[in-house]
DNA sequence: GATTTTACCTTGGCCGACCAACTAATGGGG
DNA sequence: CCCCATTAGTTGGTCGGCCAAGGTAAAATC
């Protein structure tokens, strides 16, 4: 198929010509891997110094915004897997973030909150996450900014129901993956 | 949404400052990562009947363009930390997809190439990859595909511009990430 | 009131991915 | 020729994230 490797053994690939053909079925999915992977880098460059690991921004806005709140909620609210919150919010306890208790109400279910100590970091994760946003779109001009978060609305939609199609297809199978469009 | 938070005012209002919505700063990181994580777990699913989990496509594709390769010029052309890439041989050599050998021309080097057996699979991913892209983009026309294929692109660069930034700021600090713009 | 079902969380296992630190081989200057 | 910087890969550790399975408590059903 592709001539240059039929041929030559010698190394020194140049670099440019380095898109293979597996690129050409799904050359938006590549993009959006390679965006993700730069973004979520970016991301933890910036939370690093905050002593937050990149993921666990989400838990902790949403525990700033909500404050106390049951670890159900939580999930729903993330849309994560269970044990992935119940593992994150094991450490970002341990690491003094966070504050669990059981709830009086319902003694299957905890109660989450942000400590009083990573109140201060709420500032400077938003100034974080407002330097990301702000490298992320640098480059763009207002219009192709409002584009892009039109067409990212609207692939998240699709990715979304794509998601619960299969899922639906896969109801008899003990499949249930955390779906939450 | 947060109606019964208003009608509420009993419940512990969080004793930091009462902000509504931290998703404000930074729409467009939001959505990139939510549509990251969908687009990763739609891969996974249609992966999952291959045998092969998610990211470890990449790898193959480029094994399977390119035949045999030094494993430097893998991690290169994937741009994964070297670890990550050992680690993810070590699996796939163990599940039959790959195989190694030690180059002889370079005794700390190991040549990596795509079994025999795996060849089988390459129609399957690429058809995978298609649905993949199709699911992604189900729902935008022609002219919306072409512009969020550009301005992912240009998120690209503008993110990669900013990681080798930092990185060129930190160069003496030991840190010295992944960058393969 | 007893039984089944459902909800809430936890544990263990696995994988991708990162960093830090290490070994070993290569190759370039004194 | 030897020393030293560079390159190639590996190991160990940590984290996010998923799945599968389990245990306990609440709710629904009988």
């Amino acid at each position: 198929m592709t001539a240059e490797a039929a041929q030559e053994p010698s190394r020194q690939t140049p670099q440019c010509a380095a898109v293979p053909g597996a690129v050409l079925d799904g050359p938006v999915s590549h993009s959006i891997s390679r965006v993700a992977r730069l973004h979520r880098i970016a991301a933890g460059r910036l939370l690093r110094d905050l002593g937050l690991h990149p993921g666990q921004e989400f838990l902790m806005m949403h525990l700033w915004d909500s404050g106390a709140v049951r670890q159900s909620e939580l999930i729903k609210a993330v849309g994560l897997d269970p044990s992935t919150v119940t593992k994150m919010l094991q450490r970002l306890e341990q690491s003094g973030h966070v504050r669990r208790r059981p709830d009086p109400a319902d003694r299957r279910a905890s109660l989450v909150e942000a400590t009083e100590a990573s109140c201060g970091l709420l500032m400077a994760v938003r100034e974080a996450w407002g330097e990301l946003e702000r490298q992320t779109l640098e480059g763009l001009d207002a219009t192709e900014r409002t584009e892009l978060a039109r067409l990212l609305a609207k692939v998240e939609g699709s990715l979304c129901t794509s998601a619960a199609r299969a899922a639906e297809a896969d109801c008899h199978s003990p499949h249930q993956g955390p779906l939450d469009c």
